[in-house]
DNA sequence: ACAAAAGTGTTGTCAGTACACCCATGG
DNA sequence: CCATGGGTGTACTGACAACACTTTTGT
């Protein structure tokens, strides 16, 4: 029967990350360039093969911290899928991927030192290794679904403070498609996930915006 | 860097599956008593080790097919989730677990030769070995937002023919709840998934029912 | 003729959408 | 005083929910 599971020749683990952020007004992706075969130099999710003592929400943090030099602490992050049919997707070792999808404040990433991403729109992405252009159009897709359902991911993307014009935009990007302003703000207020502060964002010629910032904390 | 690849330990993958069927107007999953240690003896979703040259999908057939008895060509079956993060869930190795959930007309499972499937109420689950009692609310959960979201799944669970309050009855037993005929009706029909047949069902002291049945095969 | 399930339409309610004007500020 | 984006309310529309009676059959 199964007792010969220490026997089976295993097939390796790895869980890649799709991490999400605006970056001048655009959706865009954290990609890495691969420094090894198989696809050496292409662009690809970061990603990192599942260690034998290693809970796997903390190999995603780790593909985050040592490919592409992001502290993980801010990211929030969601398993999406697991992909494991394709035996050869991986040319040295079967593999099976767990994939996640991550939100992240760009405020928050750190452009400097050990940075390794580069940041593409995900409507403008160059040719991935793997099947990782499939992969970021599924995330999407779950992304956006999210979103039309009203779930509060969104201020995952946002800093701590926020107008309301800020946080349609990002839903807007996310979409890809214009709101009705009255009616964003009617919907989301009426969620009370918000609460508005005592503070005013003079910013250009014109009437100061309302902060706002989530109750839920992250 | 990666190329320590093949040095890693590797954490065990196996997929365990989630039968689903409607038996006595109940929604039942199928569960096998375990055979061998750990929780020897306690029942358990059907699962299966990932060995190294099999999809994962077939891995998932296997389990069906193998732990179950269960012809996995008439079962449909869609991943749920993968759990990996307890890294004592099983006592033997470490192991990642992706969990299917699968759908089966229950006409089509085979009582006699080598069925060893006991169908238990999801309502009333025995103590279950590993966390799965668990995955099994959670894949309940994801069953009945897919069906409040009219996606097509409830025909999986159906005979080839049936009437449409057969129908609207699997919906509220999955959905625990009763149903209003005439807008069931109207909101199954509309979304022109179905065909009339030419036959009526005759059965029973009353007007014979029209038999139905869907477009898309499976 | 009766019991039992099949089949069928209308109305009210609520959420979503569309839409236009005044407000506060800096220069 | 003007340009700029911030902020607000109402009316329409379409989807969903509630609800009751007639039809067809076997006995």
């Amino acid at each position: 029967m199964n007792t010969d599971i220490f026997e089976f020749k295993r097939p390796g683990v790895a869980v890649d990350v799709i991490l999400f952020g605006i970056l001048d007004k655009n959706l865009k992706v954290g990609l890495i360039q691969r420094e090894e075969e198989p696809h050496l130099n292409k662009y690809a999710l970061p990603g990192r093969f599942v260690r034998y003592e290693e809970p796997i929400e903390d190999t995603a943090k780790m593909a985050l911290k040592l490919k592409g030099g992001i502290n993980p602490e801010v990211v929030f992050s969601e398993q999406l899928y697991t992909f494991g049919q394709d035996l050869k997707r991986d040319t040295r070792i079967r593999t099976i991927s767990i994939v996640y999808y991550g939100l992240i404040d760009s405020q928050k990433i750190d452009f400097q030192s050990g940075n390794k991403f580069k940041w593409y729109s995900v409507y403008d992405l160059p040719q991935l290794a793997f099947d990782h252009n499939a992969i970021i159009r599924y995330a999407l897709e779950r992304l956006c679904k999210k979103i039309k359902e009203w779930e509060d991911v969104a201020f995952q993307l946002m800093p701590k403070e926020f107008t309301l014009t800020e946080l349609q935009n990002t839903y807007e990007i996310i979409l890809n498609e214009k709101l009705d302003k009255r009616n964003f703000r009617k919907k989301i207020l009426e969620q009370n996930i918000l609460k508005e502060l005592k503070k005013k964002k003079m910013e250009g010629v014109h009437r100061p915006a309302g902060l706002f910032s989530f109750i839920r904390q992250r």
